[in-house]
DNA sequence: CGGTGTGTTGAAAGGTGTCAATGCTAGTGG
DNA sequence: CCACTAGCATTGACACCTTTCAACACACCG
């Protein structure tokens, strides 16, 4: 549990940088794009200033209240949702570790969707005003961080084609290797197999399905061998027979290696 | 016409900048978040390099291509759409004047959808250097650009509601008011009527339905009195009762006029 | 003039939702 | 240690929204 005590800002004396990169999930994802100077990375590190933990199935903000605050996740799920008047229930996307709470706080008064933790979760919390810091002091940051939105757009765009055109059994199947291939990236699998905190009502506000039909197809999926599910613990016995039917390619997700973004200005890392 | 003879970085001396504002959709959509100086106008004029025009139902990039151009939406309506391998087809948003297209080429090698036409179209088409050269030279409008993919978003989250969690009613009613909203802001509406080019094909592409259904669905609105639907024109006769079925509120497609952004920094305004 | 794209309608099939009841497990409090 | 509750998973029967298949009308266009 050495990770949990790492303190925000910490300085490299005392912790070899690359070693906090690892354990970082943030910075590691930026590292994924781009080549950071250490002057970047000391402007990362410094937005991860007040460190907060929620339960699970607790509420981070509303969108029905103005939000003050960005986050950075450390640890655990947060689903981002909606609600219609009469209950109804729609969850647009989930954020796993290393990625970003609330950037609408840049731009906007009230956040666009309310968001919740599935499981018990520790987010760092930004000033949005640090951000738009960010902005003035690293354009080559203020890149990567419009690249974590375009890769949330492009996750977004899935799931838009999976709730639209996909029957129940393809759109469970893709919504389990999304989040297989986000949490592998983020090294929370082994060997297929991965803690996969949703309930079947979550699945089903997520895939605009009902909490029954979504248990029936689950139900199918074990019996033909497809996942074997139980305990919050998720195993893909067969990864190529469930990519085929969900139609899965994991592309959307992972960065390019030699976008413009990390060609042009490389010359301005610092 | 004389809208479409004007020319790209105009200089002010022969057209009244403030006349110009008002007639590129581009332009006047970052007015409304920001203040702008006339060498940040300089800067946004600087994109609108090269005019291109696309005939109705024309591809303007695929998903399967390396992307290498950004573009600015002058006029027509486009959408981004994803394949299916079976011939499955989503329509993930639509793009209208002043809206960018394919941002993704800043960071990305190939984009996450493919686009099409639906109407003529013209676009300026920016090189997406040029995009990351705006993100050091003014740190303000980068992040007004990181608004537009922030309300890119929304728009998409809304999209997954409607799809996830309505009925067809309620969907169609939504995707309506969504584009007559947006159409208003461009100054596009006139008496709650408005060009509205889209097929009952295209209708149920974006809302996951069949074009039976979608039909159907139409006729029943006609007959209620929700909609008048011909040649291509919408009708709203009664706006407050088709936004109370589709339980639209336009507030996710405003900017705030007192964000962060406007704030901090209001005083680097060149 | 025929072809193509779009809109329209009917009948039947099927996927998914609704309603309702039950079982199971973990946690709580007495 | 045992009721008791809350949350979640499971199942059956039935209704309904939506799809599928098929056919036809209409306008536009080369």
């Amino acid at each position: 549990m050495q990770v949990l005590t790492v303190t925000a800002g910490i300085s490299s004396k005392f912790t070899g940088i690359i070693k906090y990169f690892m354990f970082n999930p943030f910075i590691k994802k930026f590292t994924t794009l781009l080549d950071l100077g250490s002057r970047e990375t000391r402007i990362l590190e410094g937005l991860q200033k007040t460190r907060r933990s929620f339960p699970a199935r607790h509420r981070v903000y509303s969108a029905e209240e103005p939000l003050r605050s960005t986050y950075i996740i450390d640890q655990g799920w947060i689903a981002k949702y909606k609600l219609l008047e009469d209950g109804r229930q729609q969850i647009i996307n989930y954020a796993l570790p290393g990625d970003m709470l609330g950037i609408d706080a840049m731009v906007l008064e009230k956040p666009e969707h309310s968001t919740m933790t599935i499981t018990g979760s520790t987010l760092w919390q930004v000033d949005p005003e640090r951000l738009l810091d960010l902005f003035h002091e690293s354009p080559r940051l203020a890149t990567a961080i419009c690249w974590c939105g375009t890769r949330e757009s492009a996750i977004m765009g899935e799931h838009i084609v999976r709730i639209g055109r996909c029957n129940a059994l393809e759109s469970i199947a893709h919504l389990i290797l999304e989040l297989h291939s986000r949490l592998e990236m983020l090294g929370l699998v082994s060997g297929n197999e991965f803690e996969f905190p949703l309930t079947q009502d979550l699945i089903a506000d997520t895939l605009g399905l009902t909490t029954v039909h979504v248990n029936r197809t689950l139900r199918k999926m074990s019996g033909n061998g497809l996942i074997k599910y139980s305990d919050s613990r998720m195993l893909i016995p067969d990864y190529g027979r469930l990519r085929l039917i969900a139609g899965f390619d994991p592309a959307y997700l992972e960065p390019d290696t030699k976008p413009p973004v990390t060609r042009r200005y490389a010359d301005q890392i610092r």
